[in-house]
This record gives C-alpha cells, sequence and structure tokens, in this order.
RNA sequence: GUCUCCGUAGCUCAGCAGGAUAGAGCGUUCGCCUCCUAAGCGAAAGGCCGGAGGUUCGAAUCCUCUCGGGGACGCCA
C-alpha cells in the first residue's frame, strides 16, 4: 500500500479510537470497546472517502444501537490537522470520513515525486522465487496452452519483481526420457520413408505424427543424404535427436522472444539424469525408506505421504519416470540452488500430479508447501462468436506461432491477463485484431496517447508543466478528478495484492478503470483553460496517468504508443 | 466413484479476508465534437447472484447439501 494511503488509513483507526475514548469519558458511551473494526473505500462516493462499521462492531460489546455509538463518537471526534474534513454517520450506523482536497493534492505530488518507480515496493525484498512456466515439450511446437502460460508466467514473474521480489524465470527442458525415445523413433521412421517409400515402415498410433518431424527429417537427409541408413537404429536415432532437439528448443526460444519472454534460466532435464543429481535423490528416497521394488520397477510409497495411490520411480526397463526426474527438479531448486519459493505454471490437466509432488518434497526432508503450483484451465478459442478449434493454414491444432501471427503481441499479452488461471477463458480471435475500444489494451493505449496528445498541443502553444504548489494541487477538486486520483492512489496497494495472489489479471483490470476514469476526467474537465494554475494543477495529474499506465503496461511488457 | 475448476444482465466477465441501492464492456435504444485525439463520454432498458438449508444485526461473498458444465485420475509428460 501507497505509504501516504495506509497511513491515513491508520490515522483514521487512532482518531476514532480515540473520540471513543473521549466519549466514554464523558459518560455517552457506557465504555471503551475492545473490538476491532473496518476502514474501508465505500462502492459508492457519496458515502465518502474512507468509511468505518465500528459503531456496528461494537454494537453488541456495549449494548447499545449502532446509530447511538456512531453519534456518540462522531460527536468527539478532532479532525483538526487531518486529512479528513469531516463524518457523516449513515445508514445502519456507518461513519463516513471526507477527504479534504490536500489529500488529493499529496497524492498527486507523491506520484510525481515517484516516477518510473510508482507502483513499486519492496513487500516481498529479500525474498528469491523461482517462476517456471511454458516448459513446452521439445517434440514439437508450441501450442494454445503455452500461449497463455506463457503471457501469465512472465507478466506474474514482472509482477512479483514490481512487488519487491527477486525473480528468477525459468524454463523446463523435457529432454530426457521416453517422450525423447519417441521422437527419435518417430524422426527415424519420417527418415526412413524419405528413401524406403511412404508405406515402407508404419508410424505407431502413440508417436509423433505432426507435420513439423516430418520437416525435420526432411532438413536432417538434405543435411546427410542416406548415410544414416547404413548404421545401427540407435545410431541413427541418435544423429537424428541430437540434430532436431537443438533446433527445436532454439525455435521455441525464437518465438517466446518475439512473444517478448525472455528466461534467466533453461533448465534441462538431462543434466539431472547426467550429472548424478537424479541418482542421488533417488538414494535419499531408497534410505529414506520411501520405496519398494515390485514387478521390477522402483516404487515411491506415495500412500504413506498423503498420495492416493503408490507410483513408479524406475520403470521395469531401467527407465526414470517423469516424476522421478521432477522430484529432482524440485529438490534442485530449493536444496541446490536455495530458492525461497518456487510457481510452477501447469495445465489443469496435471492437477493430479500437485499433491505428489509436494508430498514427495515432504518425504525428502523439503518443504511442500514452499511450492505453488497455478493451474491454468483451458483456452477456447472463438472467432465472430464461432469456436475456433484449427488453424486454416495448417488445419491443425492452432499453435502458438499461429497466434502471434495473427494478433498483436500487445493484444496477446494484455487479453491473456484478463483472467484469472483457473477461469476456463474464451480468447475472441476477431476482437483481440479490432482496433477499437473494445479491445481493451487499446482502450488502454488509447487513453496514454491522449495524455501525450494534449501534452504536444500544449507545447505548440508554448505552455510547458511545471511545478506546482500544494495550494494549486488543491484546486484539483472535481469528482472526476478526485475519483481519477483516488483510483491512482491505490496501484501499489494493488500490485501487491495481485503479487500475493499470484494473480496479474487483477493489474489488467486496474488499467482499464484507470484509463476510464481518465476518459470520464476527459471530457469533464478541460486541461486547457484560462485559468493558469488550474490548467497546471490538471497537467500534473495528466502526468501521473500518463505514468501510471506506462508505468503497468511496460511492466506487462506491452507498448506504450504516443500517437494512435 | 474420487479429486478439481466453474455457474452473477441476452453475451463475455468483475465483485467473494460478510456490509449501505449487486457492477463493467459488448449488444439494444437515445443523446454529446465552432473547443486538448469521437479508438472518447453521458443517459435508458436489462438480475429470485444455479437451487435449498444454515451461521450473522447483515450473505453474491462463509458452512453443509444439491443440480448443471469443463478437466484429471497411465511403468504418458
Amino acid at each position: 500500500m501507497s505509504k501516504l494511503v495506509s497511513a491515513v488509513q491508520n490515522s483514521l483507526r487512532e482518531i476514532i479510537l480515540a473520540a471513543a475514548v473521549k466519549a466514554a469519558a464523558a459518560g455517552s458511551l457506557p465504555a471503551v470497546a475492545e473490538g476491532s473494526f473496518n476502514v474501508e473505500t465505500p462502492a459508492d462516493r457519496a458515502n465518502g472517502d474512507l468509511s468505518a462499521n465500528a459503531a456496528m462492531a461494537w454494537a453488541r460489546e456495549l449494548r447499545m444501537p449502532p446509530r447511538k455509538i456512531a453519534d456518540a463518537i462522531a460527536a468527539n471526534l478532532d479532525l483538526d490537522g487531518t486529512y479528513f474534513e469531516r463524518c457523516e454517520v449513515a445508514g445502519p450506523g456507518f461513519m463516513n470520513f471526507f477527504l479534504s482536497p490536500a489529500y488529493y493534492g499529496d497524492i498527486v505530488k507523491d506520484i510525481l515525486d515517484k516516477g518510473d518507480d510508482y507502483g513499486r515496493s519492496d513487500y516481498g525484498k529479500g525474498q528469491r522465487i523461482n517462476v517456471e512456466f511454458v516448459s513446452a515439450n521439445p517434440t514439437g511446437p508450441m501450442h494454445m496452452g503455452n500461449a497463455r502460460g506463457g503471457a501469465l508466467g512472465d507478466c506474474l514473474a514482472a509482477l512479483l519483481d514490481f512487488a519487491g521480489y527477486d525473480v528468477c524465470r525459468e524454463f523446463y527442458i523435457n529432454d530426457a526420457g521416453n517422450q525423447i525415445e519417441k521422437f527419435g523413433l518417430s524422426l527415424d521412421i519420417r527418415y526412413r520413408q524419405i528413401f524406403e517409400g511412404e508405406d515402407s515402415v508404419e508410424l505407431p498410433e502413440d508417436s509423433y505424427h505432426g507435420e513439423d518431424i516430418k520437416e525435420r527429417a526432411q532438413e536432417f537427409a538434405d543435411l546427410y543424404g542416406d548415410k544414416y541408413m547404413s548404421v545401427s537404429e540407435e545410431e541413427r536415432r541418435k544423429a537424428l535427436v541430437d540434430y532436431a532437439l537443438p533446433k527445436n528448443i532454439a525455435a521455441m526460444e525464437a518465438n517466446l522472444t518475439k512473444y517478448r519472454i525472455k528466461y534467466d534460466v533453461w533448465f534441462k532435464e538431462s543434466v539431472l539424469h547426467n550429472d548424478g543429481e537424479l541418482a542421488e535423490t533417488l538414494n535419499i528416497m531408497k534410505e529414506k525408506g520411501l520405496t519398494y521394488e515390485k514387478d521390477g520397477a522402483l516404487w515411491y510409497r506415495a500412500t504413506e505421504h498423503g498420495g492416493e495411490k503408490d507410483e513408479v520411480l524406475v520403470r521395469a526397463n531401467g527407465n526414470p519416470t517423469y516424476f522421478a526426474a521432477d522430484i529432482a527438479y524440485h529438490r534442485n531448486k530449493f536444496a541446490v540452488r536455495g530458492f525461497d519459493r518456487a510457481i510452477d505454471i501447469w495445465g489443469a490437466d496435471h492437477h493430479g500430479h500437485v499433491a505428489r509432488m509436494k508430498g514427495a518434497l515432504d518425504a525428502i526432508g523439503l518443504d511442500g508447501s514452499k511450492l505453488d503450483v497455478i493451474l491454468m484451465q483451458l483456452v477456447r478459442l472463438t472467432r465472430d462468436g464461432e469456436v475456433v478449434r484449427m488453424s486454416k493454414r495448417s488445419g491443425k491444432a492452432i499453435t502458438l506461432v499461429d497466434l502471434l501471427e495473427e494478433i498483436p503481441i500487445d493484444a496477446v499479452r494484455f487479453l491473456f491477463n484478463m483472467r484469472e488461471p483457473a477461469s476456463q477463458m474464451e480468447f475472441n480471435l476477431s476482437l483481440a485484431v479490432e482496433q477499437s475500444a473494445q479491445n481493451p489494451v487499446y482502450y488502454c493505449q488509447y487513453a496514454h496517447a491522449r495524455i501525450c496528445s494534449i501534452f504536444k498541443k500544449l507545447a505548440s502553444e508554448g505552455i510547458e508543466p511545471r511545478a506546482c504548489t500544494d495550494s494549486e494541487l488543491q484546486r484539483l477538486t472535481a469528482p472526476e478528478e478526485q475519483e481519477l486520483i483516488r483510483h491512482l492512489s491505490m496501484l501499489t496497494d494493488e500490485i501487491i495484492s495481485a503479487a500475493k495472489n499470484y494473480d496479474p489479471a487483477r493489474i489488467t483490470r486496474y488499467t482499464v478503470d484507470l484509463a476510464t476514469l481518465f476518459h470520464k476526467f476527459y471530457n469533464a474537465c478541460r486541461v486547457k483553460c484560462d485559468d493558469e494554475a488550474l490548467m497546471q494543477a490538471r497537467i500534473s495529474l495528466c502526468q501521473c496517468v500518463r505514468n501510471t499506465i506506462k508505468n503497468v503496461l511496460s511492466m506487462y511488457k506491452i507498448t506504450v504508443p504516443e500517437v494512435m
């Protein structure tokens, strides 16, 4: 919470308590109540700027009707020298306080002082937090789930950074295990089909059938010809994987860069296998008696650690499972790299994995509660009101690349962060490309561009912004001005709440609301006017709005155009 | 069957550490540029907050049950 805003809220509590003590001393209250009460911002401005429910909260304790308590307190209030102008008792016993123009002026001054740092706080100071997101399977193209996960993860990381956490953005590359074998097999068959004909070898049902596999096999054939037809299957598959996997990973990185996502760490699963960390983790589990052997496989006693059934760690064929590697991976995050907290963003289809992962961490002596998993629900794409399943061009499921080709990055990043992760959201393709006010991202950018335009216009007439005096800023008394300032003042608090709840959508909504309040102000109050002092005060307010929009949009790596 | 997410205006969704008359956008109807960007603003219409109990001075919000929809329950990842 902005220091000023929280200071004012706290001071109000003290003012009320002091008045209650005075009222009790004067005999208009039977005693000084001890129960807690809330100070909050009423939905309807007519009910004041801040409202306290003390009288209602104390009614039972004091055995007195709430209205009478409120009247007694109100009569004993001392508002001299505070930001409060007056208090009204209303409704069932609310005490509604109205802030003075000095408060609004000071908020504007505070925001201008903070500039590009406005909204930042040290709330999460000293906390190292790892945010792992997308982590798409490197055997094929990234899909819509990765698109949502990318926007969500990157913006969440940005939010945590803004709230003062030390954030590490991480991509986990599943470059080992079953799927890589399947990848090699699929590439192998496509490669052989090039030389032996389409019908020579059949692709098994559960292998990768995508066009991307064919393309990689063809590239490989273009490079090496049929040279690998004569070597062993094992050698050929290895060569194919060694060729195709780095290509795929590089492609993912390039596409994510286009999406404005830059990772601090690309963590390879294979490292866990090769450096012995996986074996080490399995040994720890064995030593702790967490495992047993059955049917040739190594099992984890998950049922003894909150799981519904035991899980295989090492298959009968000697290959460790994804789960085993994932335990080693999370052990690495906490025990090796020492993160205070780790956030994983997974598709909702992984939800069954959450409890057993946390349980396993607890079982090996780490704290599973330090792991937070955000489960994302599916995205439903629509165009002109119809559900879209396939890409028109490829006929296959729409990929991240398809999406970024069709929709501006600003819109994708913003729209994916309009809804909470857990909601099954609809992504309206026609709206996303539309450059109109219905598209919330343009609506916000437009407010910014409009302010820039005002400044340009003023500059062309020789009017430059200047610092305002306190009394000049106190000229901002129109309801539209005060609403706008009030909303501006909430930014830091909103960012902290959003960070705490892992909910970047809170901030996109905040920004839309800010744009709305600005547009209302714009229509109600002319900036350029004959009253020089008032004009400069309004210019200051516009600077606050412009800065704030810029701070939040650029936090989410969304551009802030000066002209639209 | 077990677990999980979701049911709020015609549509897409806010609100949910309980608070005053339940909000926004789209869509519908009607207004506002001789004046800083009309990609804007204003007004009207539109609701048993899925249903039933309970807790409370007070419930869209908390608890229990129930109905409807999505998803998950592999020696896949």
